[in-house]
DNA sequence: ACCTGAACACCGTTCAAGT
DNA sequence: ACCTGAACACCGTTCAAGT
């Protein structure tokens, strides 16, 4: 299990991220769960710093993969704008857990910069995938749909903030579909 | 000064935490700034859950007030629309503080039940302040209402959070900006 | 009534030492 | 190469003691 011990350290890290922030990242219980010494876990990562800010390039990498597989799945742009929530909504499931970048987005005057740059790139891989999917629906030009992208990864990451506060995910899927009323987040129609 | 001991932990405790959230409320440096020794505010509060809690109280009042200004300010319900996210507005300008809420909101789920109590109500002060702008403004029925309130609530924190990881306010106002063009934040045309 | 010093268990981090 | 124990300064909290 050695071998694995870095990815272990890697993937209890996400997970107490995702439910306390990087603040709630603890050495001690991490080592625990990995099943070694919190002492160790320097031997892999550096510093706090830099466990921070793989757990958040992981972060990154996967949603990226995850929001590929949305548009190879489906061939029609509405249906993937559509489904970009699904995303946010998945990790409310799994025990209530934030968006990575939501919680450090809330933490950030206390990150160390390497984190926090990583937590740009997050937004800016949901801002791209978005206007790309605009793009292919043929919505608005090319200044718009930028605007448009921020707006609805802003407006998604916020619904999951506020819907977290209530043990219920009916809350959550309220405010999506407000937003699709309100036209925010645009449809074929 | 010793007999506002009890209102200056407040107020460092409130700055603290809309900088730091509830984890960062320090009681050592908040003894600091008030001139105090950390033990000695456990005099006024008995533990950091009451003193989050009264912050977090503290804070939704301070909000409510605000918001009813803005509703005697503006007679026209259009405007007061327009001005509900200029709150959230101010908490950035000054020095980028987040809405203690939208920071609470991430750390729900390490925070003592008295502080999550105080963190809905916020929400619902918001809320309910947005309901009766729309009805005063004709804007929909009772239903769509209440919906559309809490989709403009919680985009309008989402975007507080989001524009933060940019030192730009500009990133805010436009985000405010596409909310309004889209038609989430109705207006009177 | 209001404040303090000293102690507690806990944190991230370091480092010399083990295999 | 990988891990550990012991120590560091730091946290919230307690409590007996000071004025």
């Amino acid at each position: 299990m050695s071998e694995n011990a870095r990815e272990a350290i890697l993937t209890a890290a996400k997970s107490a991220a995702q439910l306390h922030g990087y603040g709630g990242i603890n050495f001690r219980s991490i080592a625990d769960e990995v099943g070694i010494k919190n002492a160790s876990i320097y031997y892999h990562f550096p510093s706090k710093a830099a466990l921070g800010s793989a757990v958040a390039r992981r972060y990154w990498e996967d949603t990226s993969t995850v929001l590929a597989q949305i548009r190879t799945t489906h061939s029609d742009p509405w249906e993937c704008l559509q489904q970009f929530p699904s995303i946010f909504r998945t990790s409310l499931e799994n025990a209530n857990r934030l968006c990575l970048s939501s919680f450090m987005a809330a933490e950030y005057e206390d990150l160390p910069e390497e984190v926090t740059a990583e937590v740009r790139a997050f937004a800016d891989i949901n801002v791209a995938w978005l206007v790309r999917v605009l793009e292919d629906a043929d919505w608005g030009d090319a200044h718009s749909r930028e605007r448009r992208a921020r707006a609805i990864y802003t407006a998604v990451a916020g619904a999951q903030l506020i819907a977290r506060t209530h043990a219920d995910i009916h809350q959550f899927d309220d405010l999506i579909a407000s937003y699709k009323e309100s036209g925010l987040i645009p449809s074929s129609s």
